[in-house]
DNA sequence: AAGAGTACGTCAGTGTTGTTGACATTCCAA
DNA sequence: TTGGAATGTCAACAACACTGACGTACTCTT
């Protein structure tokens, strides 16, 4: 009961090898992906900390850059947070001039979101900085661990989320 | 310059196919690690709702029980925070107690933390939901892509977590 | 034209989690 | 034994999430 857990997947029935399956191997993953995602944002991390924006920001710079004239509660949707927080971010991105804001043509409610050329000059510094680490990692693990890393990624997404990553993939809008 | 990004790897020379480095398969690696660590969370997050607890006091649970007897320095090496900031999070969970908190034998300026009874009720419960996901990934995905999985997530981490993690891999203290 | 509903912004209050700074205790070595 | 290093604790503060309530502007339905 101390450290060695309960192994109740351990080659169940079948002869199908599910070793992959058993609950050392999940909790190894689940350590990765803990370990894993802090070098992920650690080298933007850095370069927001010189600026007054945090991990927040990325992101919304991040997904405007990535569908230019998104609305606001869509980019609500695709972060999953509440309006407030994001306005609270969006606020200091615009008052700084990295973000534009235009009232919608069609629905003049909306607002459609666009990075301003300093916006892209800041999206681009971050971007580059966590691609240098993606492409280092992909190139260390080869092309077929790159789409087993997906495969897995995508299947631990929460369905909705799972659309909105699809959607983002495929349109851009 | 809007969507479509400059894509300054794609078949560069040789004839080795590096097609999965081009910064548009980076992309699409970041945005998946994005919704999948939301997903990762999602669970426990909810479990611990309920209670007073956030994501911190996951994680020092996790690994006080995957290193039972470990030491609070020890501890903050891992978890990448400040000790002022493990220390808020040790003292509600041992006040409550989840963790039991031991001067060190040999050197008394230690605290060896251990889960009580109740500490472990509690892990158990969080991990079976967070594990519970990652097999249904694991599962959907299949033996070779979490190969794959693990080979990108550990070429993606910081050096030092690196060791942390294979530490934790092979010994488990 | 009136009323209901939607999209966005804001104010106020709260909780978790990170930070720095100051400080007490303990150990070890000069 | 004294000074420095290691370890851990307390206090105050900042970032960023949350809820709840409200105001404004606009759209759609009846």
């Amino acid at each position: 009961m101390g450290l060695d857990m309960a192994d109740g997947h351990r080659s169940s029935s079948g002869g199908e090898s599910l070793l992959f399956l058993t609950d050392e191997q999940l909790r190894k993953g689940i350590e990765a992906m803990f370990f894993a995602y802090r070098g992920f944002t650690a080298d933007p991390d850095r370069i927001l900390d010189g600026l007054a924006y945090g991990r927040a920001h990325h992101r919304a710079i991040h997904f405007i850059n990535r569908a230019p004239g998104t609305t606001v509660n869509n980019l609500l949707n695709i972060l999953g947070v509440t309006k407030q927080s994001l306005n609270r971010v969006l606020r200091t991105l615009i008052s700084d001039g990295l973000v534009q804001s235009r009232v919608g043509r069609n629905d003049k409610r909306e607002r459609h979101l666009f990075l301003t050329d300093e916006g892209r000059g800041l999206e681009q510094k971050l971007s580059d900085a966590q691609r240098a680490r993606m492409r280092a990692a992909y190139r260390a693990a080869g092309p077929e661990a790159v789409t087993g890393f997906r495969k897995v990624l995508e299947a631990m997404m929460d369905p909705e989320m799972q659309g909105s990553y699809t959607r983002l993939k495929e349109t851009g809008q």
